[in-house]
DNA sequence: CGAAAATTTGACGACTCTCAAGTCGAGTGG
DNA sequence: CCACTCGACTTGAGAGTCGTCAAATTTTCG
């Protein structure tokens, strides 16, 4: 089972703040020291309760995120309305990329109830002139998730919305079990039907429908706050969803880790 | 005009491989022994006369490469067809990201005539271990293109045909103005009707049909090899485009420069 | 000139949006 | 405990966008 790939509890109590971070992924090719500094650059630790933007669009940060718990959207404001162009969950940093770019290109929405770290900018800088292989894990991260917008292009280029639904479906449950979340039939989620809407880049209308349709061909049981799916195998081809371009362990990864 | 921003000539005889490399965006943070170490990372240049699979999904790759002339194509194959997922113009670094992740998760396709430059895989590590604030322009670099894709996937999800295929050209312009090429009535380009139905994840019958209604609207006139725009506010105005997302010299841009 | 590629057009069907209405579920105040 | 309320979810009908199939025309290049 995929959960095995993360000794979820271990990494937890060792590292409440970042233990997630690259779980599934590059988390091996850390040792305990680098482990350390990580989560020492967690200065402060929030708790968000209602549905926020945390960030907009054009701010300048001093400081970067870490997803801690919950979920958050990265959303682009398009002439319609908001669009989602990525989701993320516990473990992945928000917003390592505003670090480098000083200013964000889209906005962060917190989605249910999330818990936030945060780290000024100016360890990171500490980290970018003496930890090169922390830095390079970093840059790593960020490179994931152009690895994963690359898929999103070629999603809504190409499939059609039930599909693009299940691939969503697809998507956060590899991601939440390489994290140690999520279980053997399924996942819990505060997302709703509007917000896969905005993802999918449809209405909340045609999302309803396309969720009829999974529920009725036994692929998908979206329910609220829950998501069930009897049948890997069955979703993800469904879906042509195949999980290599989340550079976990399938054949893009990278056992021999970074130099 | 936007090619004052950049002085190609100057640019282009000391560093003629390098030369284009971030114009436009944090180039002119730079000195001139960064420009010179960039330029001698280049240790092989080739011409690729016919459209080519640079890179394939999927391969293992010890150098890196950098598009001096002409223009690639970012691909992934999809169920139906190849998808474009981004484009690359000169003085862009074609998969720097291969350096971090090993594997790429995408195709990297050739169209018309090509020139590239060869970095070797050991030379970005002696860049990583030594040349911090470089390290950081190759990342910003790779930042840029998941803004690009944040971008494309909002295109995608909320614009009609006809504006995603003005979207394309106006950022297709945009980015050639920033690294010194296109002129004021448009832009010359080896891309196809077909080509334009990969990136807007539509087919080349449709896009033929929205490229005669941007015709007849005035807004662009393709033609084989050149496309012309009269009036670059009507296009991007009409496109949605806003230019910010290229971190080129708009309200997201960067004047102070990494540190 | 002839072949191959690129572009163009038309007709029909499928997918998705919009507008409109109605149902279900969780939390609140009486 | 129940009626109320609000947000989320569900369904239907008609219109617009886009894909598919088929074919014709134009351009490029040997």
């Amino acid at each position: 089972m995929l959960k095995a790939h993360f000794d979820n509890e271990a990494e937890l109590s060792s590292y409440p703040k970042t233990g997630r971070f690259l779980a599934g992924r590059l988390r091996h090719d850390m040792d305990d020291r680098e482990k350390q500094i990580l989560e020492e650059l967690v200065e402060e630790v929030s708790v968000i309760d209602e549905p926020t933007r945390i960030y907009a669009r054009g701010e300048i940060c001093s400081r970067s995120t870490i997803l801690i718990e919950g979920f958050v959207l990265r959303t682009l404001d398009g002439p319609k309305q908001r669009h989602a162009v990525s989701f993320q969950v516990p473990g992945d940093f928000i917003d390592l990329h505003n670090f480098a770019l000083k200013r964000l290109d889209h906005n962060i929405d917190s989605i249910g109830r999330v818990t936030v770290g945060y780290v000024p900018h100016e360890k990171l800088q500490d980290i970018m002139m003496n930890e090169p292989h922390l830095a390079r894990l970093f840059w790593f991260s960020t490179l994931l998730d152009a690895a994963m917008h690359r898929e999103w292009v070629m999603k809504l280029g190409q499939l059609t919305t039930t599909r693009r639904l299940a691939h969503i479906f697809a998507e956060i449950w590899r991601r939440l079990q390489m994290v140690g979340l999520g279980d053997e039939a399924g996942f819990d989620t505060p997302l709703t039907q509007a917000q896969y809407a905005e993802m999918a880049g449809v209405t909340a209308i045609h999302v309803n429908r396309a969720v009829k349709s999974l529920r009725e061909q036994g692929i998908v049981h979206v329910m609220r706050n829950r998501v069930e799916i009897p049948d890997r195998d069955a979703l993800e081809e469904f879906a042509q969803f195949d999980p290599d371009y989340l550079y976990g362990h399938g054949s893009l990864s990278l056992r021999e880790g970074l130099t």
